[in-house]
RNA sequence: GGAGAAGUACCCAAGUGGUCGAAGGGGGCAGUCUCGAAAACUGCUAGUGGGUGUAUGCCCAGCAAGGGUUCAAAUCCCUUCUUCUCCGCCA
């Protein structure tokens, strides 16, 4: 949530940094409801201390033989007077509210406006692989022929948009969740395994919602409503929720693994085939809790590890630094980590970085006091470190050899029974 | 899933209609004492969000959350959430 202050103060800055993002703000009916706020809350609050200091005498009254009857009818006066102002303050609070919601997080003032042609990338890692005296193959034939997934009998026990880890495939994933889980403990960030299905509060203040109510899967018969995560942010972001931490407690550095589960999902025989895009894929998160001088440091920890993470793979990427308009909604600014697909020709996103700012912190009541016990509003970060699902094909093509087999990248053997290589099976 | 009990400040806890924003204890902080510490004693510490004013301040909200009753609610009523106990079911 954008600070309500400063776009009292600022409304023409904060228009001018939506715009960026893209989004189109017009701050004129906030700034009439601010303004309506204030009178009414001044007017219905005078009301009410009249009616305190009244109500508050009646004891009084009553001993020195008083007319106690009278103070009842003008407090019930005063309250009848006051109604309407009340009901009409709450309102004006919950047009407040909602027209603040909804707003994307304001970008980083370095950052370029406009959508995805204009993110760039900032750096590369690693070679694209030359293939040299053979036909390189994508990663559905690949982990077809190495017996690695099975997407037959995933659309017949679950549907499109699914797949099966086999064998060694399901090996190779684990082993992947294995490296990244290992290099976050040795960096010192606190595993978390949490429940997959969250409440509505903790999407609003992920703020996925109420933006992204369409792209989550609900479930049916629970009440308050339930959700399945969309991605471990949600639930890591919310661990601290309503909560005030100190200032020495931070940061705070965690990490989960968890499926994630989203509405949005291609078809293996499309453009964005096999694992690309699923229903459901498997990521490990990493959230960062800071002071809010802290999280610019936070944020370049974030995008290292995870470009660590590849590096330890061997797998040739790019960094991207986004434009305003395609970083997260609710984020300042964003980082893809981005694996070159050699069948597709193009590098995709493994792993997102952002830092959320106070944008969360204010959805969820994030906070910390500081050493002068001053309170403030914590800042937020999140990255993939890393999502397995692009990671995975990427590995099988980029790492392919002339006769079919793939190599398995040393950091993976431990997990893999020390195994070298891939064989195909057909 | 059923039945019952409970949710008060950093923690424990008193409080069933009226100066209660809330006794008491613990904790924390400061001081006295001490070479220093402990103990004892003394004092301070009760958050937060909002309004208003030059200001010590004053005002509104706030006792799990949201409604309601009442001149007046931590206290009575309703709904929800959470925790605990017992029963049922079960990986």
């Amino acid at each position: 949530m954008i600070d309500p202050k400063l776009i009292e103060a600022k409304p023409e800055y904060v228009k001018e940094a939506l715009a960026k993002k893209l989004w189109d703000f017009d701050p004129a009916p906030l700034l009439a409801d601010f303004q309506k706020r204030r009178e009414l809350t001044k007017k219905v609050e005078e009301n009410k201390a009249e009616q305190n200091r009244l109500s508050k005498s009646v004891p009084q009254v009553k001993k020195e033989g008083g007319d106690v009857q009278k103070i009842f009818q003008q407090v019930k006066a005063l309250a009848a007077e006051n109604k309407d102002s009340e009901t009409a303050l709450k309102e004006v609070e919950a047009d407040i509210q909602s027209r603040i919601e909804v707003l994307p997080n304001l970008p980083d003032p370095d950052l370029v406006g406009g959508g995805k042609e204009n993110n760039h990338p900032i750096y590369s890692w690693g070679k694209k692989p030359t293939f040299d005296g053979f036909k390189p193959k994508d990663h559905v034939a690949l982990a077809e022929s190495l017996g690695l997934i099975d997407y037959e009998r995933a659309a017949k026990i679950s549907g499109t948009g699914t797949w099966i880890y086999t064998g060694l495939g399901a090996q190779l994933e684990w082993a992947l969740i294995n490296y990244f889980i290992a290099s976050h403990l040795a960096d010192g960030y606190t595993m978390i395994l949490p429940p997959h299905i969250l409440n509505e509060a903790s999407g609003f203040t992920a703020g996925q919602f109420p933006k992204f109510k369409e792209d989550v899967f609900w479930l049916e018969g629970t009440e308050p409503k339930k959700f399945i995560l969309p991605t471990a942010e949600t639930a890591l972001v919310n661990l601290h929720r309503d909560e005030v931490l100190s200032e020495d407690d931070l940061p705070k550095k965690y990490f989960a693994y968890t499926p994630c589960y989203r509405k949005e999902a291609g078809s293996y025989r499309t453009e964005e085939r096999g694992m690309i895009r699923g229903y459901q894929f498997n990521k490990v998160e990493m959230v960062q809790y800071t002071t809010d001088t802290g999280s610019d440091a936070a944020f370049d920890e974030l995008v290292k590890k995870a470009q660590k993470l590849l590096e330890g793979l061997g797998l040739c990427y790019q960094l991207d630094k986004l434009a305003a308009g395609d970083c997260s909604h609710s984020m300042a600014r964003t980082y893809d980590i981005e694996v070159w697909i050699p069948s597709m020709g193009i590098f995709k996103e493994v792993s997102s970085v952002s830092n959320a700012r106070d944008y969360q912190a204010r959805r969820g009541m994030i906070r910390y006091k500081d050493k002068q016990g001053k309170m403030h509003f914590c800042h937020t970060l999140n990255g993939s470190g890393l999502a397995t699902s692009r990671v995975f094909p990427a590995l099988l093509e980029q790492l392919q050899q002339a006769d079919g087999s793939v190599k398995i990248p040393e950091v993976l053997r431990p997990w893999m029974g020390g195994r070298e290589i891939l064989k195909p099976i057909r």
